[in-house]
RNA sequence: GGGCCUGUAGCUCAGUAGGUGAGAGCGCACGCCUGAUAAGCGUGAGGUCGGUGGUUCGAGUCCACUCAGGCCCA
């Protein structure tokens, strides 16, 4: 007969593939249709407040991998707290202002900026913006993060931008606003300032000219009457120049060419006397760059000094290497200039027209200016030649005009005045990696003054009026004035009102003896919207708090928000607005190199989940050491999806075995567990105690590891595989089997548990079948708490011991199945040679063949055992017949004639079934 | 060029405050099972711990240099 009807297999609807890809959206809208987010944060209302604030993303594009991974890592945070006895709301943000979104607005969508208003312009911009937030929303939630997806936070609501003009009014009212110059790239052709993005390079012919600098102090080194030589392609910024750059570590060369002498970079010399023409030349001396400094030449044309600087951006790759600074012309020039208290000189107007800074060129074009200023310093005796040649050189990208480094008033944050109080600000945060304390000190410790002036449309305005005779107003009257307005209409009146409506009702200024007034039109950079998240986000809502707990992004914002956020919040409240950095590395691919679209090597996480499943990229991201850069590739994924197919069919196993147990009525109590259940039962405190430290230190991939390892090695190869006997052979009540689920169950429930934070789908599907479990959704349980278990290291010690016989038997199986001696090891009988403490403890096994899933054991004393082994075992074929039932090989089969293929164990449990039952 | 970081088996990770022979899982190879079956089990082969040179009785673990990657600046 047919005895498989008589076993107790494993019985559930559980699926052993999870078609994630379809089944996790379905998931997603229920628990949106059930508001899980909401009975979460409802049940978790009282227990104490963690706040892991998100840094927006901008919105624009599809989400990358990266994204993926910085909002997994995420959600994890924020489903395991939620889980671990706290409140842990989730406010997603976005970053909605900006330049990208003003390109791609003009760039994709048929947009002419020049026949709308500014306002209409924002208007097209926000209407974009709340497009690309709903699309990253959908992909974010496709992730399966949880969350306050309807309520998110976004820079560009009214709310948001009143609260960043306090801020700013604040820092203003604390003198860290100030006003001062600094060159950008400008479009006389467009009459306006453009961003990096909006310069292109195309071919241009320009003059270049050699001119002799002469000097006046010599500072001991060089001679009054020297000349130092410069080259340059932009004559028109002579009359910026205040100053000349030197490489402090290289050698110059002073020579002597027909009774004058010049200086050059040593290295060039050669060069430069052959592009000069000039022959029989006399080096005279070599001095190092760094000894030039402070020398003073004269400007070639105009009656005032030009100072010998030195600085590491100065290069010998061309030029002379001694290199024209006009600081108003020039980004490293108006640094450099800045250390040696140089003004940023700009004598051009909008228009690129001189003006009267520039005497001698007033009303002039600066590109025409370029024969006149050359043929001045010829006639000033300065220029040693001039050829033309053609060159990349940027362009508006609009009207492909030229452009130039012009120097303009902007707004700043003064740092100096406030950097003793950033730092150590720092030094109060918690930093995870703890190297990113250093790394921002540094970054604080070295960074100039921050321009947050933009010469741009789509932003927050900066709150800045202007008096009649120029004098700029930003007063707390104003600026609280602005806010509110903002707070009521959104920023765009700015742009739309009239400069007095913006103003409260009867301002006056003694600066404006009229009475009217006008208004600053540049807008603020958009890292002080981001930098302002702490006021418009932490301070604003019910459901956040300030300092937050934790702030969780790339190691690119250590120079972004964590370095921004900073700022604003020490000048706002003393502090930095978070208690704890972590940061994340970059995702690289397979390699290690970073992942691009011309090396094909670029992971699409929206391309994963379709193909995989969320839970498989959560799985990825939950597995690496984030805290360095990761890598990621197909190859990655398939051995991510391999791990998953085995916790997934470890926790299908374990419901299908637990298809008959009700844990309300068939729990064996734990003093009651069999000695190997209760050692499981450790186990399983030993990987709860483990993933719960992960978790709690934000090193996930501990959890995940100790999660996987002991699906695969302590359930599935070991507990599960020996179990399978008692499980499927024994009686359904029989106190054995019942002792095993009992842990089983346990195991279960706390499985799933322990993955719902970086596998909330297959965790909340898994729930779903558990039965007892006594909420709706695994989310809305607690983490699992460690079973109390008495000697615990006494019992771990039995086993362990217990285990590595188990080990010697499990080789010499093996070796005996290459000799085809058995096959399954049900076929076996082992004779083990112990010594004689292993010797008592295998003797107190009631059945040690179950241990070792084969038919007989027979345990021998031995005087010692080999070295590193834990027995000697000697394998030979099992004797009598085998049972059909439970297929070991016993001597009692056929002990009854009615069921003469049945051993006298299966025997018993046969006879309390009705078989009649079982055929039909 | 500067600041910070990473580099242990094909892959993902462990390697405690320097000290018995460098580990795990996955993958791979070979085999077993066919009562977890597009599953399960076993055994095995894989590493000059990026490289070089030091410190030390002894270094994957400390120091210097170097190579290769990465983030942020210039």
């Amino acid at each position: 007969m047919n005895y498989k009807k008589t076993l107790l297999m494993p019985k559930t609807n559980f699926p052993m593939r999870g078609k994630l890809p379809t089944q996790e959206p379905k998931r997603q809208e229920d628990w949106e249709d059930k508001h899980l987010y909401e009975q979460l944060t409802e049940k978790n209302a009282n227990r104490p407040l963690f706040v892991l604030h998100d840094g927006p993303i901008y919105a624009n594009g599809d989400i990358h991998v990266g994204h993926a991974l910085n909002r997994i890592l995420k959600d994890i945070i924020v489903r395991h707290r939620s889980m671990d006895g706290f409140n842990a709301p989730y406010i997603p943000g976005w970053d909605a202002h900006g330049l990208p979104i003003e390109t791609a607005l003009t760039k994709t969508k048929k947009i002419d900026r020049k026949k709308m208003t500014v306002a209409e312009f924002r208007q097209a911009c926000e209407d974009y913006a709340w497009d690309q937030l709903e699309n990253q929303r959908e992909q974010f939630k496709r992730l399966g993060m949880i969350g306050d997806w309807e309520n998110p936070y976004v820079t560009l609501t009214p709310e948001f931008e009143a609260n960043q003009i306090r801020v700013f009014g604040e820092m203003a009212k604390q003198g860290h606003v100030y006003q001062g110059k600094r060159p950008v790239y400008w479009s006389p052709s467009s009459e306006s300032a453009l961003a990096e993005a909006e310069i292109e390079y195309h071919d241009k012919r320009s003059p270049s000219i050699y001119v002799a600098f002469t000097v006046t102090d010599g500072k001991g080194v060089l001679e009054a009457g020297d000349n130092i030589i410069i080259w340059t392609t932009t004559p028109w910024t002579i009359p910026g120049n205040l100053g000349i750059s030197v490489h402090p570590e290289s050698d110059y060369s002073v020579f002597r060419y027909e009774g004058k002498r010049y200086v050059v970079a040593s290295k060039l010399y050669e060069t430069v006397t052959e592009e000069l023409g000039w022959q029989e030349t006399e080096v005279l001396t070599i001095v190092k760059g760094e000894k030039l400094e402070y020398v003073v030449t004269r400007h070639p044309f105009y009656e005032r000094d030009s100072l010998v600087m030195t600085g590491e951006h100065v290069t010998l790759d061309a030029g002379t290497g001694a290199v024209h600074t006009a600081p108003g012309h020039g980004e490293e020039d108006f640094f450099i200039g800045g250390e040696y208290g140089l003004e940023a000189l700009s004598p051009v107007d909008d228009k690129g027209v001189f003006t009267e800074e520039a005497p001698g060129f007033e009303g002039v074009f600066y590109d025409k200016a370029n024969k006149m200023i050359t043929e001045t310093l010829e006639e000033n005796d300065a220029l040693l030649k001039l050829e033309f040649m053609t060159h990349s050189y940027p362009h508006d990208w609009r009207t492909k005009k030229p452009v130039i480094y012009r120097a303009t008033k902007q707004w700043f944050i003064s740092i100096d005045n406030m950097r003793e109080d950033l730092l150590e600000a720092v030094g109060r945060v918690n930093w995870q990696p703890k190297w990113g304390e250093t790394r921002l000190y540094n970054m604080i410790r070295d960074r100039g003054d921050w321009c947050i002036s933009r010469q741009r449309s789509w932003g927050v305005p900066i709150p800045v009026f202007y008096a009649e005779d120029g004098t700029a107003i930003v007063e707390d009257e104003t600026v609280d004035h602005v806010a509110q307005l903002f707070r009521k209409h959104g920023s765009n009146i700015w742009f739309d009102w009239e400069t007095k409506d913006l103003l409260p009702d009867g301002f006056t200024s003694s600066h404006s003896p009229g009475g009217t007034f006008t208004r600053e039109m540049d807008i603020m950079d958009v890292w002080f919207d981001s930098g302002s998240t702490h006021e418009g986000v932490l301070a604003e809502r019910e459901d956040a708090r300030r300092p937050a707990d934790l702030y969780l992004e790339g190691s690119d914002q250590y120079r972004g928000w964590f370095n921004s956020s900073l700022i604003t919040g020490v000048a706002v409240t003393g502090d930095a607005p978070y208690k704890k950095i972590l940061s994340h590395g970059f995702t690289m691919d397979g390699e290690g190199q970073k992942m691009s679209k011309s090396l094909g090597n670029v992971i699409d996480p929206l391309d994963v989940m379709k193909q995989m499943g969320a839970d498989i990229l959560r799985l990825w991201a939950g597995s690496v050491d984030f805290q360095a850069d990761v890598r990621l590739s197909d190859d990655i994924l398939k051995q991510v999806s391999e791990n998953y197919r085995k916790v997934r069919n470890t926790l299908r196993f374990l419901l299908g075995n637990l298809a008959d147990f009700d844990p309300a009525t068939d729990r064996v109590p734990v003093h009651e567990l069999q000695d190997m259940d209760l050692y499981m039962l450790e186990c399983l405190n030993d990987v709860i105690e483990r993933a719960q430290e992960g978790y709690r230190e934000y090193v996930f991939s501990h959890a995940y590891s100790a999660i996987h390892h002991f699906c695969a090695v302590e359930l599935s190869a070991f507990y599960m595989d020996v179990a399978k006997d008692l499980l499927y052979c024994d009686h359904v009540d029989d106190p054995r089997r019942r002792s095993l689920q009992t842990v089983m169950y346990d195991m279960l429930v706390a499985m799933t548990k322990l993955i719902a934070p970086i596998t909330p789908h297959t965790a909340e599907e898994t729930w779903e079948y558990i039965a007892g479990a006594d909420t709706e959704f695994v989310q809305l349980a607690d983490m699992p708490e460690p079973a109390v278990i008495e000697n615990r290291e006494e019992l771990k010690q039995r086993w362990e011991t217990l285990l590595a016989v188990r080990n010697d038997v499990l080789k010499a199986l093996e070796t005996a199945r290459e000799e085809k001696v058995i096959g399954k090891s049900l076929e076996a009988k082992v004779t083990i040679a112990v010594t004689e403490p292993v010797y008592h403890l295998l003797l107190e096994l009631e059945q040690p063949e179950k241990l070792f899933i084969v038919s007989q054991v027979e345990v021998q004393k031995s005087e010692t055992v080999p070295e590193g082994h834990s027995a000697i075992v000697d394998v030979e074929t099992a004797t009598g017949e085998t049972c059909a039932r439970c297929w070991h090989v016993k001597e009692d089969v056929g002990v009854d004639a009615e069921h003469p293929e049945l051993c006298g164990r299966c025997l018993a449990v046969v006879a309390t079934y009705d078989l009649a039952d079982l055929e039909a």
